[in-house]
DNA sequence: CGCTCCCATGGGAGCGCTCCCAAAGCTCGT
DNA sequence: ACGAGCTTTGGGAGCGCTCCCATGGGAGCG
């Protein structure tokens, strides 16, 4: 009945063409900014196109350039349960400002059951995106070696060990550890013990060098007996809290490598009739809103999160664009959040 | 120099269709599940496919049939801020588990500025998505409109008042604040006094509600004074627990409206010399994160997040399916889960 | 036994775009 | 003044699919 085609009727290139009174080559080619293209056409044309209104049309688009304009955020969902939480959707936030002015689309994937890999892996495979994000990352993930074996532009949220290879965006985990158990140091305090994640982690591994650098620099050696291994749980840093009181009882600084586990051993301290920070300060790891609402609010190493969503996207956009191999490797610094458990 | 298209040279439907030696037609029957194909097509149709490692093209099946089997997920940037967080990722497991086993896409779209919501709404008019899921909404949110106006099938996470007409998905706010008000009561505490959310919120208005029906059930009238106003932070609560306690320093029991703001009356409780539950029961809403570890671990009115998540993908891709208009209203019930506060 | 009706099928047309080639119009150098 | 080498332009071909029409049988009915 209506004029036009099945849902719409929108204006096409074409359209745009006839009454800029140009070619649809000269269309194309100012909508994606191609040289050769004299002002007066262009001008032309950009009227055109905010006369009629015209947005291109993504589906023709991808099926004649062989391209999608979408990248997905993949997000292994163990994960996504333990601390990355508050974490994730930040990194999410980062992303998506930083996509804003492009027109790249974010696709979400919560990767649950190796059925859903499979998936993952079609999608992949049936070139459905241009490019992949992969949030947090174990050290025996399947997906970033099934990325690299595709060839997707990957780019990832943490590395899995030293060398990583693959580009990654991570946090400055070593330097906020150490910073973190200076400051302890720094207010004096004489026996700083410290409750690690699950050491394969490289994160965890990370955070607790950071704490060995800092005890090494400040001549304090490595007293094995003031490490207590976690597993970021809060039951976690229960365990370890009672751990290292037992063995020093004279404790009077924690750093714990997240603030669900250093929530774990502030209570523990309470249970124990010990007053935070009075008689131990303790520190946390990732700023979450357990670090801010748990009594007394917790210092803690903040990660810039938000950066480093924008970060990841920025890299993998131009891998995507140069279509080079070329790895990017960026480690964000982090930052001490002071509040009154120190 | 090899063969095949530019990317990949994945087979085509074309390809199914020779190697099954059948028609084009068919193999796109067998692939949507059309009727009108004898049992050998389809076998031979499914063995070439399987053989080949067939998966079609997205962007050729978007351009030909005009839809683009991806729904976004829309969240308004203040709301996450907000009581959303851990509730946000949760939905998004439910709908994500939902899409699991269709092909639908799911897009994500963080909207800030009031630039990206015009970009949003650009996306909407290209016809870039089939639905919407759109997370928590103001009263005077300006996207539920501009969704109707386009006339795009949408489904709500929590409805704007009363008489929401769009399709929605909410928690059954008012029964869960009384569950709550009814559990203090029966523990038998006589001074029950709430903390609300901001009342221009629809849940917020919801869990004053339950919480009024439940006290007049139990004969206690409506006493105005037991009643402080908060604004979903935790200094809202605080500021809110230290009004109730100037009016009724005999207070036994505090229902508030979200986990956040109770973990803020904890605070001045404690602070004040109060002991929970022993002196005062608190329960909270939302069962968060700050509930399950706050000190004492907050009774709290959790609600089903993750189906709820699942409901709205399931109505909305009946929705889409469907071409119809009808709006279909779903109120999921909550439950109070138990810790130490009470 | 002949006719109608419907199921099953093949394949043309076309979705809206990009890619690229060929043609046309310039500028410049000699 | 004329050719070489640019920039600029138009439009054909084709991306991989769905839609739909025309065709060929087979079943069912009178």
């Amino acid at each position: 009945m209506s004029a036009g085609g099945r849902r719409g009727g929108r204006p096409t290139l074409e359209m745009v063409a006839e009454r800029a009174g140009v070619g649809r080559g000269t269309v194309s080619r100012v909508i994606n900014g191609a040289p050769h293209v004299s002002p007066q056409a262009r001008a032309a044309v950009e009227e055109a196109i905010a006369e009629l209104g015209y947005i291109p049309n993504r589906a023709a688009r991808a099926l004649a350039a062989d391209r999608t304009d979408a990248i997905a955020l993949v997000i292994p969902e163990p994960e996504t349960r333990l601390s990355a939480e508050p974490f994730f959707l930040d990194v999410l936030r980062g992303v998506s400002a930083e996509l804003a002015d492009t027109d790249m689309q974010l696709l979400l994937m919560l990767i649950r059951t190796p059925q859903e890999r499979r998936r993952l892996a079609q999608h992949l495979e049936a070139g459905r995106v241009d490019g992949v994000l992969l949030v947090s990352v174990h050290e025996g993930a399947p997906l970033p070696d099934l990325l690299e074996r595709l060839g997707v532009p990957t780019v990832l949220s943490g590395r899995r060990s030293e060398r990583e290879r693959m580009s990654y965006v991570d946090a400055d985990n070593v330097g906020g550890a150490r910073s973190a158990t200076e400051h302890l140091l720094g207010r004096g305090r004489r026996t700083v013990a410290t409750i690690t994640g699950p050491l394969d982690m490289y994160a965890a591994r990370c955070r607790l060098d950071g704490y060995t650098q800092a005890m090494d620099a400040a001549g304090h050696g490595v007293d094995v007996s003031l490490v207590a291994h976690g597993d970021f749980t809060e039951e976690g840093g229960r365990a370890a809290m009672r751990e290292l009181l037992e063995r020093h009882p004279g404790i009077d600084a924690v750093f714990a490598a997240s603030d669900v586990m250093a929530g774990g051993a502030l209570h523990v301290l309470r249970q124990t009739g010990r007053r935070v920070p009075d008689d131990v300060a303790l520190v946390g790891f990732d700023d979450s809103t357990v670090a801010r609402h748990s009594d007394p609010p917790l210092s803690s190493v903040r990660q810039p999160t938000e950066e480093m969503g924008r970060t990841m996207a920025r890299v993998l956009l131009e891998e995507i664009e140069s279509r080079t191999t070329v790895r990017r490797h960026v480690v964000l610094s982090t930052d001490l959040v002071l509040r009154e458990s120190t």
